[in-house]
DNA sequence: TTATGTTTTCCTAGCGCTCCGAGTATTTAG
DNA sequence: CTAAATACTCGGAGCGCTAGGAAAACATAA
């Protein structure tokens, strides 16, 4: 008999089983009591949790996630962890989901495909209980990894064709149309647009096409141009872009924003150059940022439900979690907030 | 005998047995060549790494973080996700991190220590690698359980005493003396600090104290008024504080301010008023936000060392974990950025 | 060839919890 | 008062992997 003392490698940690000794219970009814307290009997529960106050018992997620085959994690994929807007959402499903227990674990795309299927790939292996993903466009392995993985999908902030699964969001091009057009009832003829990675942001390039789209539908016409800052930081691309602008078309009267921050540079370059927004130039952004009601003149802009939408990520995830049946795909739209910057004098002057 | 079949519960996910059968090697082989490939000889390591990949071989990192007693995550809190500025730090903390294989759980205090509390013990049922805290206030249970944790801990974006462990920020006292102090060098003789949760952000109401302090030293005055807005949208906040200060305290030439999303909202207030900023007031705030600089005015601002906080943390984790010695304490420092809005006429003719 | 040292591979006992199936009270029905 | 139904509890076999130590294979020296 080979009874030698191997080295225990036990932390010494409180166990389920401490805790059993504790109460005088069998280690099963602890565990069952931490999963399903109603089906302990008030008794022994109270003994139970008692015996784990004592102990400042800790249940393992480890051992937990292992027997059970599943954890509590849900894997979140978003374009920028810095950009306010998806962490409002992320925020706000932070705080629904973690009040069920369940933990979010966070990754960014750096809207790049291969960075996002880097963060699937990762997540799939915790075997989260639940994925949200921002938009619809996703590398083959990914969509692959996904299919084959059998977790319940969310995409997010965006709404399209070809869903994994569930769909979450709101339409940029009725965005863009919506954006376009308010400027147009405003008395704009000659309008732009300005926005940034529009070769990288699916949602940005949508926006611009339905602006593009306005234009047509209602001045027949088209952009009088369409800019594109690319990376960098933006405000200050904006006001490389307006300079730009305005001196390659100095008839525009209207310009169509990819976001509020461009929107704040260019605002900031028109007043350098004593350029009149609205009246000479009007302008609407997207996100309404934090700032924006509080510029001069005050930013128009179209609010993106950020809230909204992650909370009914989290509520969807939740049902599907649960295995409760769920829409397939959820319109939460979006709010056009007219402000000053679209303001314009000719807008009364112009009555129909 | 008690010879019937339990139901297995197996999931039917490729294992690392499925792989060491495929390869002809053992288990231990596998797992060794996974976690050490220099001690396996490599013609086994080629063989074991086509098993792998033929099968499409993923770990379960649940059975390794149980049997290893600890887990490849790292645990960080920051008062809020939506603050761009932490945002940064987190991001960068990310990349660092993520490309070592280790993962972060993020989650947040709103500036609350129970919020932190309840976020430090989910985090610590994880096992995690280490810990990393914003701040050196903290409840007593908080500090109670990272030191039984025996898991590193790191507070960062500030520096000051009772660490739990290792630091790395800057002072924030400073910042708020620099702030003060520049404004002064500017001409302004009254000043007054406009922020927003100061009963809460300990971070804050240290720059307070320090631009305080300025004023005191070399003034020989005080503030002539502190303004906290409290809670909510900020930029609003921001104005109506403006309005009231300029109310009650016309003649005020200089403004401290907490953030620059405060400044930003002051400003435009201003310019509604027609007040001229800087000639009337001066204004310096905190952040260098995104559009910090492309305002009209620029704002003057201190920028916050988002980034290299968030590299420094990481590293000292790594260093850390890895059981290397380490700095417990240290001073990344900050910058000012002087602009328009802080750069009167006055500091000409006021030169020595 | 044997002894000794090295390197490589493998055996095995857990890690702490979940959940199936079975056992034991307790209650209700007959 | 006994049988049947109901409500609680408990035993224990895994979940898939790690890591200590031993065995095996190989290399070198005597």
């Amino acid at each position: 008999m080979s009874n030698k003392l191997r080295a225990r490698r036990s932390t010494q940690r409180v166990t389920m089983n401490d805790v059993a000794k504790l109460a005088d219970v069998s280690a099963s009814t602890v565990s069952l009591y931490l999963r399903k307290p109603d089906e302990v009997s008030t008794q022994l529960g109270k003994r139970i949790q008692s015996a784990i106050d004592t102990l400042g018992y800790v249940p393992n997620l480890m051992a937990g996630a292992l027997a059970a085959a599943r954890t509590r994690v849900i894997g979140v994929v978003v374009p920028s962890m810095v950009n306010a807007i998806f962490a409002s959402t992320v925020n706000t499903m932070q705080k629904t989901l973690g009040a069920q227990g369940y933990q979010l674990l966070l990754g960014h795309s750096d809207y790049e495909e291969s960075e996002e299927e880097a963060a699937v790939r990762t997540f799939l292996s915790w075997s989260p209980s639940a994925m949200v993903l921002t938009g619809l466009t996703h590398s083959r392995e990914t969509r692959r990894m996904l299919n084959n993985s059998n977790v319940p999908v969310v995409e997010m902030w965006e709404l399209g064709s070809n869903p994994l699964d569930t769909l979450v969001g709101f339409s940029h091009h009725d965005v863009g149309y919506t954006q376009a057009r308010h400027l147009i009832e405003a008395g704009c003829q000659r309008i732009a647009f300005i926005g940034t990675r529009l070769s990288v942001d699916e949602r940005a390039k949508q926006r611009c096409r339905g602006s593009e789209k306005a234009v047509r539908d209602l001045l027949g016409s088209q952009h009088a141009r369409v800019i594109d800052c690319g990376f960098g930081r933006m405000a200050e691309a904006a006001s490389r872009a307006f300079t730009d602008l305005i001196t390659s078309h100095p008839n525009i009267d209207g310009i169509v924003f990819s976001n509020d921050m461009l929107s704040l540079g260019a605002l900031s370059e028109a007043q350098r150059r004593g350029i009149r927004v609205p009246d000479d130039i009007a302008m609407i952004g997207f996100g309404d940022m934090d700032f924006s009601d509080c510029t001069l003149p005050s930013l128009s802009t179209i609010r993106p439900p950020r809230e909204e939408i992650g909370e009914a990520v989290a509520q969807s995830v939740l049902r599907r979690i649960k295995g409760l049946p769920q829409e397939k795909r959820i319109d939460i739209g979006f709010e056009l907030l007219p402000r000053q910057s679209s303001l314009r004098a000719s807008i009364l002057s112009h009555a129909p």
